[in-house]
DNA sequence: CACTGTTCTGGACCATGGGTCCACTTGTCA
DNA sequence: TGACAAGTGGACCCATGGTCCAGAACAGTG
């Protein structure tokens, strides 16, 4: 992934602010994938067809987000903000002041539900093999590996949050429903009932 | 993903059997793809350098299996076989005859080991967005859920599967070895502290 | 307003990789 | 040995991510 100044308002020092211009064609190209996401799925998210549906040319994408990555990872961070602020600095459970295993609940719950609601991004924005994790999912591997710790500090807190976060992966969420025809409900109950032997953990 | 004649023996009525010359292109095939996979890992099997370390043409090897997943799919059965037979007919406490909890615990212990000594080729069977499990998952999938369902009938037993399948996903192994460092006794120890939930539903 | 340097733009172009096609070759069976 | 189905190889097609660069558009400056 190459790396781009994302949508700062302010610039820093010694950086130009992006031009007006610029800053236009960013707004019509996010407009313009969420549109194909919703109508058309994630399949027909291609660079070429949000540059047509944008307006723009194939190069001007390609230079406002870098790659393919770039341009999902902006359009996950829209609606990822939100969240990470809610399980960071939100009222508990899903923020502090709850016990960790109540939080790490509460997080499963809302992750799925956000997953569920943005299916289409999400798949779009799955890196087939990645090597390291995205930036946006890093934070909630982060997130979770701080829980874990704290419920039970003798486990491996990194593998942990690596084979929870990897449950609740896009695809999978997607196979259940289009497939198994499954409901949110239906997912978030039984992921909680996955996690239980880690957020019951001191009670037997 | 096309149908193709697997490497069956014996031949079906009506049926001829698979040319020598070509059986031994397949044998070849197969061959070249398990060194490709071993020495230069899992971004280097494309059907074009597969064909060209078998010596043969890219079109044999699309004739013989179909497609790549034809392909990866054929190298998975190599191996999955033995597993399959050990969690179906072989002793416990993999096997029929150990409480369930048990057999899904061995199950994953002994799957993780496998997708760890084959990670290269689980990596490569991989699809990307599958809209249904390729057959041998599916197999897999089939028997963690009749297990969750003998622990629980209560939970919804087919989400549970795919949860738990893809909490164990080559990419998240992948990723915790190479970039984490992590072996493999340390995934089992943590893959089974996240199941404790489940096989340990009656304890308390 | 005119000038000028920087940024931005668009679409032609490239590379890669899966998959198809079909004229030609080779086993197999009678 | 002849005939025919099966098998073969590699040129070809196409989608897609990504690069390039000549020219257009913008934003400070005098």
């Amino acid at each position: 992934m190459v790396k781009i100044d994302s949508a700062r308002e302010l610039p820093m020092a010694g950086e130009r602010r992006e031009r007006s211009d610029a800053a236009a064609n960013r707004e019509r190209i996010l407009c313009a994938a969420r549109k194909l996401l919703a109508e058309q799925g994630s399949d027909a998210l291609t660079m070429q067809a949000v540059a047509t549906a944008a307006g723009v040319g194939k190069g001007t994408v390609f230079h406002r987000f870098g790659d393919r990555e770039g341009l999902t990872q902006a359009l996950l961070d829209d609606y990822m903000r939100d969240f990470q602020d809610a399980f960071l600095h939100g009222p508990p459970p899903l923020g502090p002041g709850a016990p960790a295993s109540e939080r790490l609940e509460a997080f499963v719950i809302e992750f799925i539900k956000l997953q569920a609601d943005h299916l289409e991004l999400a798949l779009a924005a799955e890196v087939p093999v990645s090597r390291e994790l995205a930036p946006v999912y890093a934070t909630l591997a982060i997130h979770i590996s701080a829980l874990v710790h704290e419920i039970d500090p003798t486990l491996d807190e990194t593998v942990l949050a690596g084979f929870i976060l990897s449950a609740m992966a896009p695809p999978v969420l997607s196979r259940m429903r289009s497939v198994l025809g499954v409901d949110t409900a239906t997912l978030q109950v039984n992921a909680r009932a996955l996690l239980h032997g880690l957020t019951r953990a001191g009670e037997c």
